[in-house]
DNA sequence: CAAAATACGTAACATACGATACAGCGCTCC
DNA sequence: GGAGCGCTGTATCGTATGTTACGTATTTTG
């Protein structure tokens, strides 16, 4: 049963050609705004030509383009009346992937909902206070988190290292620390021997630690002065570090509103740098 | 302050001669489907001429009538990509929590309703039939996203490659590739060059491009064979990648489950050799 | 009540839009 | 490696669409 004319598309677009399939994949991205324009226009934004928008709709079993464009009005026309259906719910797509992303999105209902706004900006201002360095690290699977909060915060402040490659490079950063700097671990289960030690020596030398753990707490919680605890189960073999993921983008966009002024000059300069 | 046609059009609705009045109304009435139509069907609808229906787009302040339809659209575009959900669940969220986890939030929703069950299924299995080589790769602040899925996927199966560090390390690595390859790009605006020459390459050599991008779709669409466009709009300086990683992990699941009794043997020869 | 002004529709016009024919190219399959 | 097929873009064509001019109807005002 192919009701929507997305479904059509996702059904076909195995069997299609490549300009045509380019023609569908841009239709899907911002669907269905771009069939409602002209062809020279969904032409472009394509990337191909106008016949093969002609040739990509006849595939879809349209007689002409106009036909296909009332199609499109017509769903549009049925979703707008009754706006609740539209938005998602969880009978509707059926398939495996749903329950992924439920849990998904209740894990992060669930993670923000133990984080105060209060908390959040107590971390946010600990980041974005310029007294020391700033320094990151993840686990195994974690660790692409910790690059990511680096690549943002190193843009809009100086001093912030990413720690990487072998243990013995960054366990040897360590002389650089200090009372005044700030250490972001991310760990999950299972909990990484490595990292446990490193995050108690940092401690010892004073450094102010900041862990993003799940919800079981990994054992560097004993040296951490913030602890985010973010929800990890999803129906899968592997956890979900999803939660933790938002809650870092939430305070690189925090640290940057803190920042502004200061930030928005740093951004400038380096513009002018490339 | 006047934002959407349709207060404009409440707005001076009282100063309209009989016959556009008759135009607002049904436009309104079903709005705004019926300004995307033809002006001969619209002004059928309203039941008056055609010189009438451009009288009425007119006394709006439009030119003419392609450019009050480009403004429909606009509004169109705007007010489907940021679902007004927010009204719909206030309870699950419990109140003020930050707009910038509901913006989020909503981001996962749509990305993963313009993404069928279909299409998800058709990529994991491309990335779980072991032909060839698989291939990471992303942009500036999506590479952690490349990162993340690559040190998933390599514990599940072989000849997985996250590509790092320098361009000419990495496009050296063309030589490599083939048709039987696949290569898992991640990007979003600003798009990168080096990326889209990279995958320009890549694909002359017949390898075939998984692409993660936003809605308005890396110029990387052309070469493609998959695209999946999140959304990435949050209140922050910055664009968020967040409903990209869900995608992610949630194909890392589906290409997990499709080799759960070839990945479960490795997954135990992995742990013997710790 | 008359006269003017405004509103509206009919009909002709020009533009630009969708459709089609054709040629070049790349790809696949012997 | 060569022949065949299928896909894609360029150029051209017919037509539907938006636009405008003009005449008639309707309302408004002195």
């Amino acid at each position: 049963m192919i009701s929507s004319i997305a479904e059509l598309i996702s059904d076909r677009i195995g069997t299609m050609p490549a300009g045509e399939r380019r023609a569908a994949q841009t239709l899907i991205a911002n669907y269905p705004l771009t069939g409602l324009k002209t062809v020279a226009e969904f032409s472009a934004a394509a990337g191909v030509s106008s016949p093969t928008i002609l040739r990509f709709v006849a595939r879809l079993g349209f007689q002409n383009y106009p036909e296909f464009q009332s199609a499109l009005q017509d769903e549009l026309a049925a979703q707008l009346q009754s706006p609740a259906s539209r938005t998602l719910d969880p009978s509707s797509t059926g398939g495996a992937v749903s329950p992924m992303l439920e849990a998904t999105l209740d894990n992060m209902r669930e993670t923000f909902r133990h984080l105060s706004d209060k908390q959040l900006a107590d971390i946010a201002a600990r980041l974005a206070e310029r007294r020391g360095k700033t320094f990151l690290i993840g686990g195994r699977f974690t660790d692409p988190l910790a690059r990511y909060m680096a690549a943002h915060l190193a843009i809009i402040q100086p001093d912030v290292y990413h720690l990487a490659g072998q243990e013995s490079i960054w366990r040897d950063r360590l002389i650089d620390m200090g009372k005044r700097d700030v250490l972001v671990i991310f760990d999950i289960r299972r909990y990484q021997e490595s990292l446990v030690r490193f995050a108690e020596k940092a401690h010892h030398r004073g450094v102010q630690i900041i862990l993003f753990t799940d919800q079981w707490l990994s054992p560097i919680a004993r040296f951490a002065r913030h602890v985010i605890a973010g929800r990890t189960a999803v129906p899968s073999a592997w956890d979900s570090s999803a939660a933790l993921f938002v809650v870092a983008e939430t305070l690189i966009g925090a640290v940057t509103r803190q920042l502004e002024a200061a930030g928005a000059k740093r951004i400038r300069d380096l513009e002018s740098l490339r």
